[in-house]
DNA sequence: GCCAACGTTGGC
DNA sequence: GCCAACGTTGGC
């Protein structure tokens, strides 16, 4: 079954919730997973109009930023085919493509960041796969209860 | 910048 | 198939 909640990694660095703001349509393609777990729920499950949760890492703060939602689904990622790109895989053919990409489009921008310590301190919050062990996925499900928790705490 | 945790690679 | 070495992620 589809899942319709998520969260997504991203470095501020390198593309942030304003930059996905300031591009066009406010929708940009999540290039560059090359991760299998992270790829299988791209290609699998994220299906146009799962909410998806938008969060900082190695950055100050870190924690979910904003709300975006899927508005094409799994691809090929095309910037595995592509020498000269950071993400370039050899191993990924055209006709048979490794890495797999959706595009996602920003809803809203929190009122205010959601850091990982407060994500970390809420009971209800416990379970979620961001903050288990050396969790290094950058594309994960979420429930919707821990999904609506987070909202609901930008808030405040 | 450090380093723990993890995934991948490659020799055997 | 095992596992050591290596590269990467990501919080601090």
């Amino acid at each position: 079954m589809a899942k319709k909640y998520w969260l997504v990694k991203s470095e501020p660095d390198v593309f942030s919730i304003d930059d996905l703001a300031k591009t066009k349509n406010q929708t940009t393609y999540w290039d560059g997973v090359r991760n299998y777990q992270a790829r299988n729920f791209m290609r699998d499950e994220m299906k146009i109009g799962g909410k998806v949760l938008f969060y900082h890492s190695n950055s100050d703060p870190v924690g979910v930023v904003g709300i975006c939602e899927v508005v094409k689904e799994g691809y090929p990622d095309f910037t595995a085919f592509d020498p000269e790109d950071k993400h370039f895989d050899p191993k990924s053919k055209k006709n048979e493509p490794t890495w797999i990409m959706v595009d996602i489009k920003l809803v809203e921008k929190l009122k205010r960041t959601v850091t990982l310590s407060e994500i970390k301190a809420n009971p209800k919050l416990q379970n979620m796969k961001l903050i288990q062990r050396g969790s290094r996925l950058s594309v994960m499900p979420v429930d919707k209860s821990e999904f609506d928790e987070i909202v609901k705490m930008s808030k405040k």
